[in-house]
DNA sequence: CTGTTTATACAGTTTTTTCTGTACAAAGTT
DNA sequence: AACTTTGTACAGAAAAAACTGTATAAACAG
């Protein structure tokens, strides 16, 4: 094995564990690995040559590079004179972390929490109306409790999102470890 | 609509919310269905009852909630005098989280940090060997500094799950919502 | 011990996701 | 304008994941 094969083989077991990890992400092996390929190339890259080096189809870069995108792991570059449309992998993985809570977790607490009001609201109004039977107002008061338990883990967890959001986290636990030194 | 259907019908709109958002935590919409319901439930069930309620096969049920229980949001319990296996939610959202992030990062982290510290070092010995090209030296010094950068995110992101893991967090994110009243 | 009940391993089926090739639209070039 | 290049929509193929039924092992009852 030569030094060049020597670096490639270094750098493709981080490519291939960065790509198994991924799924904690939500994101397949594939996209991983075009993550990873993308870290550490030093220049911006095309679809094509992406292509090129990953073995896939045109179209499979172009989905899973939007994919990318989209999470901000990867954006756009722009070069003078460069028709076609180049990529480079956003480099702070701190920031990716706070990102994907960002945008993967918000909506779903607030679609989650959204159908647990409605619910809870429901379920009082059941409370208060007198031709409800004693034993499902028994059920009803039971569900809201939890729904209010519910309710207040998404508060939580809405708050957590904002803390790592505003960066406030790094206030805590700092980039680099103090303890080290 | 009866109060009965009423009632369902108020949970089970939760369920099918907690459902469609468990993808965050890994897991597919039939098991998180399976732990809506478990939730909701104030008895333990068998998987019997599961399979039923569900309508499901009972390998199913039986796989479901083994992949519940790796995760701990499902506990096995026991009863005097039942034969079959009992099975309950784990009622407090705030820990579940917490062991997520534990069970499911923890392992991730050491991995790719372990794959990254072999590839340093070879690197890193590539620099030190004289016999190396310039050009490769200077790609490997490029891959040696991306790799230390990525070495003090996963050194942070392990503080991170510790200062989950411990309940630290709490102290700074309250789980009662103080600004509420 | 034999017969019964319960949970799960495993193989095969169904469903979902991922991937590809073709077709086409948008943008650039001459 | 016509021609070229680039990215993506879409339909179908391939691969992966989820689900089921049967078979079997383990636990229990009599």
């Amino acid at each position: 094995m030569n030094e060049k094969e020597q670096l490639e083989a270094a750098r493709d077991r981080v490519i291939e564990n960065i790509a198994k990890n991924m799924h904690l992400y939500g994101i397949s092996d594939s996209i991983g690995r075009m993550y990873g390929m993308l870290y550490f190339k030093n220049q911006p890259m095309t679809l094509d040559e992406m292509k090129e080096e990953l073995g896939m189809s045109k179209t499979s870069m172009s989905t899973s590079v939007r994919t990318l995108m989209d999470l901000k792991m990867v954006e756009k570059v722009w070069r003078k004179g460069e028709r076609k449309d180049l990529y480079k992998a956003e480099e702070d993985w701190h920031q990716t972390f706070v990102d994907q809570f960002t945008i993967r977790w918000r909506p779903s607490i607030s679609m989650n929490k959204a159908a647990m009001e409605k619910s809870k609201k429901e379920l009082q109004n059941m409370i208060i109306n007198e031709n409800t039977p004693e034993e499902i107002k028994k059920q009803a008061l039971d569900d809201i409790q939890k729904l209010t338990n519910a309710l207040d883990y998404y508060d939580w967890l809405n708050r957590l999102v904002t803390f790592f959001e505003t960066g406030e986290i790094f206030e805590y636990i700092k980039k680099e470890n103090q303890t080290k030194e």
